[in-house]
DNA sequence: TTGTATGCGTTATCAA
DNA sequence: TTGATAACGCATACAA
């Protein structure tokens, strides 16, 4: 059916060697011949063969991104962030679902669809202290987050104690006193939850303040229900916060959901603020305060990390750790008037870090 | 590095034909020989080689979906739902964005990535009308949407026109007779955008209501910040509606948004009803009125219209054309009382098709 | 029920 | 600057 280099050759005169060449960019070509091979190409319609060429060269072009679900807005931006960047790089992006099950993330690890794939960046969320030994991989992979570190692993991170810890310190200078916290696992140290409650306990301690432990609403799984429910629970257990710091902007989004349905004012009664900076959030009502971890530039350097590592092979390097900038961006959710002159972006706050 | 069948082979002291019988399930083989190779297949920790197999079957496994943007929350749940369903038939699916640009809509259809891929479930947004002959591709393919028919390709769509229509009457029946349109692209009459308006004007005409054109915003790219932006021309000419049908959630999110900034009261003074039914339409504030157009069932249809093309390859049976089930999910833009009772979900209304 | 031999379409080695 | 030829690892006639 489909043209092979053998018909291509043949058309042009040449071997298939040369067509290869021609193909492949190799320099040292004759104008004329090259010319001819591409006529060929052209009236014959050829494409490469890809499975043909992986089987040779043992690459795909291909690298897996494995996330917990894209329903979830800040893994459905992340994966448009890093298939913008794979593409860059002449990359491109398969994208595996691992609902956080650590069945499936190990499954992402040695599965057979690990050999479609030149490498991995890999958001663990099953995946923890412990499981180090089976980050001993041996293909190129690039971590997201801090549930685990392996010295041989390159990771990519934000600043996720820094960044809660000054989300509170603002609440704080907002004049907040009874700041609760929803999305807290408890008994967590390592994955994004124990990290962000960490720096808020240290912007209490820095402020002087005592953690009120009821303050601390539990959610497994950072959804908007499961923030609205949070929120529901620690109301219906008599909390009166002044202030919510949700650990993700989908649970700030529930937050806010369920603060409204009870007739609770924002920010007057209770100010909030999220985590991730998802787009969603500057258009909700009212618009969210957030921490914006910088996704742009983690999906960007864990690509080229990625791409590096693919592309130096055998060459073993020092494994490294990125930490992103973060910022806080000022909405609604916290002062009134950030969100009162008009559209979103125009006014809003940026405090950088 | 890897182990080969060769290898096993040896170890288990077969040929490579009996490596292969086992490893691909085939039935006449002698329990001890099968356990043999087992054994030897564990031992040496081996896997196929997927390069090796796609060269000499002709099949990746990977089917393509191509959609604008995965930062579109409709986007990023309909890809979470072809994922699943394309797991379910064993398949891994490649994301590919195109941006709505019409050159990667073309790429996608012929660049060099197709060869990577048994077959493609594309959801076009540049591509259209006069773009039929670029349809008749030799490779499996399903079409989402009503951007382009082509009688030989496979098609899975959502009832645009009754939707809308149904959407309208709905309002029509609240009380609602200005009602304004966000998301209008003038002159288009096959896409989702003209398709959507269709139906709105019938239900006007069903009314027997004049439709007044003021009242119809234009937007080209459905985003929040878009619906804000037409909801806020709209406004600032002075039209003043008492409902809003925005032709996708993000947009109807951006209204919600635009009105509030300008301390309009939704419910009571304008009426919203967005389309789409993305989760966070239940969370926003007030929650969206919209209409469910059969996500989940759409993207089920097509994994499996595509995989029966893909496993019939030479069969060429008639181009078939799937109408997904809608219905109108009521909320709290159209009705205070929906959202009143407490949690999303508990208190909907939803009224089928 | 199992083994042998061939080729899928490329790229890489080497020689010319 | 180009060509002949050998792999890459697997599946599949065909034979046994």
């Amino acid at each position: 059916m489909a043209a092979t280099m053998h018909d291509v050759a043949k058309l042009a005169g040449v071997s298939i060697k040369t067509v290869s060449n021609v193909v492949n960019g190799y320099p040292y070509i004759r104008e004329s011949t090259r010319a001819r091979v591409l006529a060929a190409i052209e009236e014959l319609d050829y494409q490469v063969n890809v499975a043909a060429r992986n089987l040779r060269t043992g690459r795909t072009g291909i690298i897996a991104l494995a996330v917990p679900e894209l329903s979830l807005p800040y893994f459905a931006e992340l994966a448009d962030s890093v298939i913008q960047a794979a593409d860059a790089q002449g990359l491109t992006v398969l994208i595996e679902q691992t609902g956080g099950q650590r069945e499936r993330e190990l499954e992402v690890l040695s599965g057979a669809r690990r050999h479609l794939t030149d490498g991995l960046i890999f958001s663990p969320l099953a995946l923890g202290p412990g499981d180090e030994d089976l980050l001993e991989v041996d293909f190129p992979m690039v971590i997201l987050g801090e549930r685990i570190f392996h010295s041989s692993v390159d990771h990519v991170t934000m600043h996720n104690v820094e960044a809660a810890r000054a989300a509170t310190r603002y609440l704080l200078e907002l004049g907040r006193r009874r700041i609760a916290v929803v999305g807290v696992h408890p008994g967590e140290v390592v994955g994004s939850a124990g990290l962000r409650l960490k720096g808020y306990r240290q912007a209490m301690a820095d402020a002087g303040l005592e953690v009120d432990e009821s303050l601390l609403g539990e959610a497994g799984l950072w959804h908007r229900a499961t923030g609205a429910q949070s929120m529901a629970r620690l109301l219906d257990a008599g909390v009166r916060p002044d202030a919510v710091f949700a650990l993700n902007d989908a649970m700030a989004l529930g937050v806010l959901h369920e603060l409204q349905v009870r007739g609770v004012r924002i920010p007057e009664e209770v100010a909030v603020i999220g985590f991730d900076a998802v787009d969603e959030g500057s258009y909700s009502n009212p618009s969210l305060t957030t921490v914006d971890p910088g996704r742009e530039q983690i999906a960007r350097t864990a690509v080229e990390m990625l791409a590096e590592r693919v592309a130096g092979k055998g060459a073993p390097h020092e494994a490294r750790r990125v930490y992103a900038d973060f910022s806080i961006v000022v909405r609604g959710s916290t002062q009134a008037d950030a969100a009162a002159h008009g559209r979103p972006g125009l006014a809003e706050g940026v405090r950088t870090a």
